[in-house]
RNA sequence: GGGCGAAUACCAGAGUGGCCAAAUGGGGCAGACUGUAAAUCUGCUGGUUUAUACCUUCGGUGGUUCGAAUCCAUCUUCGCCCA
């Protein structure tokens, strides 16, 4: 299966231009991907492109991964982004090698073959490029007509907005699309991958290049994953799902996944993992005839689970989320040693506290606002004690002026609070 | 440089002297139901030791007034139009 057939089953083609099928059946080609090196570490928004870049890989294709070091500064309109902070050279340095490691889990950028995947940063081409020399070389091979047509612009220009568009931002097709020039001519780059929401800037690259040289390269993009209730994917109530272990614990990482929607489940497999169209539909089957048990979830979260993190950090995942989520959890935390105990709640939010104040029966709501920030204020927590939000290793608290007491800790140390259903912090005594 | 307009809680957006911690919608959180799903229903969504109460908030500062998100002055920022 080619690598466009194989985006295609997968559902991770939006758009691509004429012709890119048939030259990526003609020759080996090498193909880039655009990332802002906004973080040290992607997130799983990132990982739509990453498979793209995998999958091309993988049917023997060249893959190129663009660390945005200079585009990064300036900011997309058509991501309507607020100002973008300037990152210095050092940070960027630190970013670029950081989302590297994180890319070889993915791609192969080691090895001999000829298709090894390089990493670059449009930085190191763009920090010497006097403004003079750019406007003279590239900007007269481009019209503002062409420019302003641009979705991306034209949306900034109408009437009903109501922020404008500096001279910067609308700059920016010109740095992204100047890039693809230059990896052009440098590496012979044909093909730009990249989100929907790219288009505009992929094809005044894919201008440039013919006004250039007159040679001829191509756009490829896949749909922006949406979730089927309409929500932003890959959000969760603390922010973006995080590939770095130090950001979204491999825990939290696996629960993201295995709580997708039913809807979405199908979906999200196909493009977040490599299974065949035969184990997917296999898969797919299964939910049908047993919803709920599952198996696209807990498919996709072990996929990709084993593939960011570990076989043993998946396998950790699952053992806390079954003791977490069973029905007689407050026997099992009564009975579990503390190693156990400490690997189960690896990657749920700790607090130390005072065990004098605990043997003290210090209130609740001190001790979960101020000791430990379970809550961000008292009146929320009384809130959402009233409401039955709050437990207490496993049983409900609904007295909002409730104290702590000594019989609270687990294995003499540890108490374990739950707000709502999916929220566990543990306190350990001091 | 000139003219016009705007700034309200996470976002959008009403409010144009007291009944305003501020309508409504969205988002978010929580509860019920379920399957750690969706849909639905319910509650919450500035803070406070637990409140028909008090405190802080409507771009900044100063003023008018018994009383200001609301009126006045000034500053800041942004948008639109003209040069």
């Amino acid at each position: 299966m080619d690598f466009i057939e194989e985006l295609t089953w997968r559902g991770m083609i939006h758009s691509m231009m004429p012709g890119t099928a048939e030259q990526l059946r003609s020759e080996r080609t090498t193909a880039y991907l655009g990332i802002d090196p906004t973080a040290d570490s992607l997130h799983i928004g990132h990982l739509v492109g990453v498979m793209m870049l995998k999958h091309l890989q993988r049917s023997g294709h060249r893959p190129i991964a663009l660390v945005g070091g200079a585009t990064g500064m300036i900011g997309d309109p058509s991501m309507k982004s607020q100002e973008r902070k300037l990152i210095d050279e050092e940070t960027l340095r630190h970013n670029q090698e950081a989302i590297k490691k994180q890319l070889s889990k993915f791609l192969d950028f080691d090895s001999d073959a000829p298709n090894a995947a390089i990493l670059v940063n449009n930085y190191d081409w763009m920090k010497d490029y006097s403004f003079l020399n750019f406007i003279r070389d590239i900007g007269k091979h481009i019209t503002v007509n062409y420019m302003m047509a641009k979705d991306s612009v034209k949306k900034r220009l109408a009437g009903d907005s109501q922020q404008g568009m500096s001279f910067t931002e609308f700059s920016y097709q010109l740095l992204q699309g100047y890039d693809f020039l230059h990896l052009y001519q440098d590496m012979g780059c044909k093909l730009q991958l990249g989100g929907s929401d790219q288009w505009g800037n992929m094809t005044t690259g894919a201008e440039l290049v013919r006004r250039t040289g007159g040679g001829e390269v191509f756009a490829l993009t896949c749909p922006l994953i949406t979730k089927a209730d309409g929500g932003k994917f890959g959000k969760t109530e603390s922010g973006n799902v995080w590939l770095d272990p130090r950001y979204t614990s491999p825990y939290k990482f696996y629960q993201f996944w295995l709580n997708v929607s039913d809807a979405d489940a199908e979906k999200y497999i196909k493009i977040f993992t490599e299974l065949t169209r035969e184990e997917v539909e296999t898969l797919v089957k299964e939910q049908a005839e047993d919803p709920g048990k599952r198996p696209l979830q807990k498919r996709l979260a072990q996929e990709i689970t084993t593939m960011v993190h570990s076989k043993e950090d998946y396998e950790a995942a699952v053992e806390a989320s079954q003791i977490l989520f069973s029905n007689n959890t407050y026997d099992i935390l009564h009975k579990i040693d503390e190693a156990t105990l400490l690997s189960v709640f690896e990657g749920v939010p700790t607090f130390e506290v005072s065990r004098a104040d605990i043997e003290n029966g210090v209130k609740l709501c001190d001790l979960l606002v101020d000791s430990a920030k379970v809550f961000p204020s008292k009146s929320e927590m009384r809130k959402m004690t009233q409401q039955g939000a709050l437990s207490i290793n496993k049983e409900k608290v609904t007295d909002p002026n409730a104290t702590a007491a000594a019989e609270m800790l687990l294995n003499g140390k540890y108490i374990l609070v739950q707000r709502g259903k999916k929220n566990y912090f543990l306190l350990i005594a001091k």
